[in-house]
DNA sequence: CAGTGTATCGTACAGTGTACGAAAATGGGA
DNA sequence: TCCCATTTTCGTACACTGTACGATACACTG
């Protein structure tokens, strides 16, 4: 046995690469959040000193960006082969599920301007079903900006609210019961207590319910041949 | 005249508040930046030292807490007299504006989750006009849930372009149309090149588009009487 | 063995938020 | 006027950030 093999210990030490730097920044971000997410905590985690991950990094920036996109890689592309409503819909499920897991990357889409190439491809398979179901270029870029904009923004209330999934702790409603107590914000304390605070409210249901109006809503908007909508 | 008069020059010492801090830490954030608002180069633009800073704020978190809510506060609150659909398009509008001007709000909103005065005021607003609309709590909820999440989303994919306002200078189409001329992304060269690259293009045109498809979708919501929209 | 790329790291520096306590300015009785 | 208590400002220091620069170790060839 080499001394080398004494000094590593137990460790097995997995090689090193731009895969497992990533790899491990999402996991990182994911459970300790995106401010824990320093050089150093990375190279920490990845059993090796800070300045090495600049072999495979340019700069904590194209981390950034990387992390993003590989978000967006999760994302299973929709099909053009599909009905149009039907991979919509599954993208926006999808596309909340991913943003439902890495809510860091909502706040990074707007700080980060430069999309990855799993980015690019996933606008570009979205972009063809709606072409492809028959909506004009200009009536796909209207779509897409609606569809897409409901999707982040949902995902960005959703990484905002401080309860997440079905029922609450009543530690997290009992201070905003309190603050509503003053009398102002009626409206809201109607909401919450006769809506939101009731048991089994999940904000989560909202999205699907919003989604299908935007669906059928777009419906509208195509020949009548191909409009599944109740329309004129 | 007094030695300290002197000491002090030609700069007016406005004596320093939490006010303005505040709107001193806006400026900032716009023009330069939010990754530009420190301790110290906010100390530094009000003639101060870092430290005197502390003594109205307790920690730069509270900071970004009260900016997020100096921005809710720029808008215009929704009458509850007004046609809902009116209020609620002005308030859209007014909203993206807003956050047009601020775009570090939208990335603030995912990580800071302590919603001040304005804002709760605005949501309880917005709540009203709804259910004086004739909308049911959880139909308001749902309302709500879709209205906003357009709003936000849109704004952060506004702030996300590297393009704004009409027309686009040709040293940052360029190299978009080169990055797609590798042949894969087909759709997206389309749209760009038949749509988004045409002269005159604004993608700020496309938010009315979907706020008024929203808007009419929601309508179909209300009981007869009260719903302005075509249906059965 | 020497030599050549690949991969890892030590050290150092400027910049961050802010804890702690000292200093200055201010204002009001005596 | 002096004194003192409050209010307001600041100096210093510490732990932490990203990363520039150069030295080191490693795995191969020849």
């Amino acid at each position: 046995m080499k001394a080398a093999e004494i000094t590593e210990g137990t460790q097995e030490r997995t090689p090193l690469s731009r895969e497992r730097v990533l790899r491990c920044a999402v996991e990182i971000a994911d459970v300790e959040g995106i401010g824990a997410l320093t050089m150093r905590s990375l190279a920490l985690a990845l059993g090796v000193k800070p300045m090495s991950l600049y072999y495979y990094v340019a700069n904590k920036g194209v981390i950034l960006d990387a992390i993003v996109d590989m978000v967006f890689s999760e994302i299973e592309l929709p099909s053009i082969d599909g009905h149009w409503q039907a991979e919509m819909r599954a993208r926006g499920i999808a596309m909340r599920q991913a943003l439902r897991r890495h809510p860091w990357a909502i706040g990074l889409l707007e700080s980060r301007t430069s999309p990855g190439t799993a980015t690019l491809r996933h606008h570009d398979a979205t972009l063809g079903v709606l072409r492809q179901a028959g909506f004009s270029v200009a009536l796909t870029a209207h779509a897409y900006a609606l569809l897409d904009s409901y999707i982040y923004g949902f995902a960005l209330q959703e990484a905002a609210l401080p309860f997440n999934g079905p029922d609450t702790a009543s530690e997290i409603t009992a201070p905003i019961v309190e603050l509503f107590s003053s009398g102002e914000y009626p409206h809201l304390v109607e909401i919450a207590t006769e809506h939101v605070l009731k048991p089994g409210y999940d904000f989560g249901d909202e999205f699907e319910i919003g989604l299908n109006v935007i669906l059928t809503a777009l419906a509208q908007w195509l020949p009548r041949a191909e409009n599944h909508g109740p329309q004129h």
